[in-house]
DNA sequence: TCCTCAACTTGGAACGATTCAAATTTGTGA
DNA sequence: TCACAAATTTGAATCGTTCCAAGTTGAGGA
């Protein structure tokens, strides 16, 4: 009775613990602990006992090497802070969580280093698979060396820039943001609008090239002209995008209204605007992309497209634990379609 | 040659592999990947050509297994949705990544049940530490049991319910929410506000405690009357807010301001107002508390505290490393002050 | 009594890395 | 050429769990 149950403060319960307790062996311990249907139903209650009895935790660590499993998949970001992604992390670890995986996060700040390194760290803890929203810039050949072709990866939200490389036989999940970029104008358009211009974003990043696409595409149907001054880059975020609200003004004919890349930009035009008496939603129309928090609370409200960014978390998961269960099968792109919220930033043009 | 590099698709490779391709033994790999200078600068060279050649991807389990060490920290909060949250968790991260360690994130969604869940299964891939911001309600007790005294644990952000646990002498980063409350209380007093209500919030949660009092604190300074009928209380989310709104008005003398226990539920305060034709920022004043990101930018913008909740990640993930090191010194208890935002929201009492 | 069978149990070799004591090689001075 | 020390390398045990093949029971049938 000894060496019973003293709290001996500095060493984790482990199986053999437990096994010697009960005067069983680790192997039958083990089999309880899996809930096998070999051991005896008064052997299981015992070690059952004792499991609660010394507050064992098991050790997935030491059962994933043994079984060659693993029971955590990598959620990589490019911007945790920016509610879409914050939503979009909530929605994929709730997925996770239920299966049995948890989740290892990595946040990148767009920056394609860090990117790198937080791939390669995570990786080393050995994850079932990874989702990832990649950086601005991030390359299809940057991204396969460090993955490599072994763990499979699920592209949200962006495409890789660089050649699609053939050896990487990536699954996506995408929004549509042609259609979307392209229900904005449309709107506007029929609000009366006719000099729109399309704000924000770089034009290097797929999602940009695919919401100017869909901007370009409803001009065009409406037989409405586009001035190449009226497509202004600019960083996808609030700051920056206040920074450039002037470059819409340069030249004439100036837009009454802009199509914007995403809601940050969108919220940052608007207060770019005021400082020089554009009221926007009255004045000057102006819808965005995401649908975040603060869309709805701006003053205006701000037009934007929502894509339910917590349940295309979850379809994400899914998505990439299917893969993980038959990694045979053919890479999939999915297109998740995009809703327009009408609010108040989108009015039509000033009466004369 | 035959058995050489083909890359034999489906097995991953290890310090084994690349022992045999350089015909050295495990050991010396080992040693390469460690960095140790008991190696030859031939041999090193050699090695870790070959870890390059073969794509060698480190594990972090097996190592972590053999050396009774761990490389992750556990990171579980009420709601990541939350802007507040996702900026701490990206502090977190932040300071984490740089540290070596990797993040394993939960979310809870307020419900105590899925903490425990969360918390168990984080805690079986042995986690060098946890962060917890607790769901309203936990107690001392529940975590207690599922944590152990082993791992050490930092608490954030709210305390934990129950008779304070002697055993589970926890860390902790709190903000000042006494002190917080009472600055913007003081500041609507300045304005030359009267009757003030405290508003949102649950009783039971500490944060809402500390808050309230520290707005006792500054009405009693000042010699103003606190009607009970001025604290209202709602879950701490915009919906329930902007359902309670009704209930500032039912007794009279209303109040003309209100001290909000967060940034959600003045947000949603505000929305409630303006049906009912009273203008916050004009007709009623309104602070909230912590600074979310939609707080700049609501109709009007929003007076609050900030906490830089980023810094405060950063913070938290460097309190748990320094006690992952020293386990054995005084546990503290760190408060982080708060900052009064003036914005549009908060405004002197109407005129009659 | 002996044998078979079902029902449990268990020893011990993995999983991939680390570590220490011990073995091997190399270098030096006499 | 040899003894001895320094510089490298390595065999084998180990971390906590799994799982196969083989072992131990006890009951029932011949």
């Amino acid at each position: 009775m000894a060496t019973d149950s003293a709290p001996h403060a500095n060493r984790k319960i482990t199986l053999t613990d437990i096994a010697a307790a009960c005067d069983v062996s680790r192997a039958t311990v083990s089999l309880v602990l899996r809930g096998s249907p070999l051991v005896n139903k008064h052997t299981r209650a015992r070690v059952e006992e004792e499991l609660r009895r010394q507050g064992y935790v098991y050790n997935r660590a030491a059962a994933n090497l043994r079984r060659r499993t693993s029971s955590s998949i990598a959620l990589v970001v490019n911007d945790l802070a920016n509610p879409f992604f914050a939503e979009f992390a909530t929605g994929v670890d709730e997925a996770l969580g239920g299966a049995g995986y948890v989740t290892l996060l990595g946040s990148t700040d767009e920056s394609i280093a860090r990117e790198q390194q937080v791939l390669a760290s995570l990786l080393e803890h050995d994850p079932a698979g990874v989702i990832l929203s990649p950086a601005e810039g991030s390359t299809a050949d940057q991204v396969l060396k460090t993955v490599g072709m072994r763990t499979p990866l699920l592209l949200f939200n962006r495409e890789l820039a660089g050649k699609a490389t053939p050896a990487a036989p990536w699954d996506r999940l995408m929004l549509d943001n042609q259609r979307g970029a392209r229900l904005a104008t449309e709107h506007l358009i029929a609000l009366g609008q006719k000099r729109i211009a399309f704000f924000g974003g770089h034009a290097g990043s797929s999602s940009c090239q695919q919401r100017h696409a869909g901007y370009v595409e409803a001009m065009q149907a409406a037989g409405l002209p586009i001035e190449p001054h009226w497509r202004i880059e600019c960083a996808p975020n609030r700051v920056d995008a206040a920074a450039q609200c002037g470059a819409l003004f340069f030249d004439t004919p100036a837009p009454t209204a802009a199509v914007c890349y995403n809601d940050a930009v969108a919220l940052g035009l608007m207060l770019g605007l005021y400082p020089r008496g554009i009221k926007p939603g009255r004045d000057f129309a102006v819808t965005g992309f995401d649908d975040i928090a603060e869309a709805a609370l701006s003053a205006p409200p701000l037009t934007t497209l929502t894509s339910a960014p917590r349940a295309r978390g979850r379809q994400a998961a899914e998505l990439l634990l299917q893969r993980v269960r038959n990694p045979q099968a053919e890479p999939q792109r999915t297109v998740s379609s995009v809703k327009l919220v009408v609010r108040g930033s989108s009015c039509p043009p000033p009466a004369i």
